[in-house]
DNA sequence: AATTATTGTGCGCTATAACGCACAATGATA
DNA sequence: TATCATTGTGCGTTATAGCGCACAATAATT
């Protein structure tokens, strides 16, 4: 039930801050009697309610629907795992899968010599994030290529096509991060 | 304001799909009064009417709350600069900078072998990211050292101490990104 | 023109979200 | 022990979400 959820989260997100009732309900305006209901799933709030408590506790009003995944608020998540996965032309590896909070992934490439690769376009507003680790790579973005050696950053729009090619001799090594639009800013 | 873009989205969803009120009536199990006054904002729904709602229109719940159109600024932005940074213990760049729209920063540590730094807590909501590039380190998160090795990731809440260091023989290059919570206003 | 659907909106009623206040339970201090 | 502070919950009231039904406006039939 969505009320379990919600009345979960918002327990959850109440005590990592260590805020009582009363302090919740002045960081929100939401009454601290109201917000107890909630919590206790004697209340199924108004979605005006929600945008209250969303915006006292600064979080996207969409974390407090989701069931909470690896959002917990205190723990600590590890991965050394090096999970790689093969495509045609390139290999990668996943170092931060998608989190809803925040709206972002992170991935590991590897290319090799004289290999191209192209990305179709993301999601509108969808912002991409290259850095080079080692080699040389180019990107292309705005129908042009663009060389990066290691260390190098690159952040595009990714709601367009673009490409990863490596003219290099040796591998290349990038990481990339997407970051998907955010929900809600209303203004 | 929020019940505006509800009533966009929802208005929009049934006049692609060429469904009457009456007819998104009986798919919701809402009554089409109530939907009438959702659209014209007359209404603040519940957040189980929306889930009704959703569930009608075999929608996710998150696309009726977003609003529609998101738009792409189609710059990129590269950074070949190495602006290195000098600390006491450790070494840093930036690798992106802090950006309001993504609400996150990135950058890249150099830490010597034998030497400790201590970070005190962000912001509440931070939420920070590790990812080992060479070298061994070791992670203070909960009041334990945690040991990532060459391509280890970490994520952990940001928003009490912590703390890096290398008891490795060779000097240990990490990345590490900074998440800051999504401020979103409303009025 | 008159009739018949089909659209969306207005009205009265009920259920309940949301409020402020008071109380009880727990812990902390003297 | 008594006193004070802080926790969360229960109660009575008000505001409003949500319902069914009826009506008015439009268009499409006869």
């Amino acid at each position: 039930m969505l009320n379990t959820i919600i009345a979960k989260n918002l327990k959850q997100f109440r005590r990592s801050r260590q805020w009582s009732l009363a302090k919740a309900a002045a960081m929100t305006k939401v009454s601290k009697a109201m917000l107890g209901q909630i919590e206790r799933q004697e209340s199924s709030p108004t979605i005006a309610t929600l945008w209250k408590i969303a915006k006292g506790f600064h979080l996207p009003l969409s974390v407090l629907i989701e069931p909470c995944a690896l959002r917990s608020d205190s723990l600590a998540t590890a991965s050394h795992e090096q999970t790689i996965c093969l495509d045609s032309d390139l290999q990668f590896r996943v170092l931060f899968s998608f989190d809803p909070l925040l709206c972002c992934e992170m991935f590991s490439h590897q290319l090799q010599p004289d290999r191209t690769h192209l990305s179709k376009a993301h999601e509108l507003g969808v912002i991409e994030d290259i850095i080079v680790i080692s080699g040389e790579l180019e990107i292309l973005v705005d129908e042009s290529w663009q060389l990066l050696s290691a260390g190098d950053t690159l952040r595009f729009s990714a709601d367009k096509n673009h490409g990863y090619r490596n003219i290099g001799k040796k591998e290349v090594i990038f990481h990339n991060i997407i970051h998907y639009p955010k929900i809600v800013t209303c203004h």
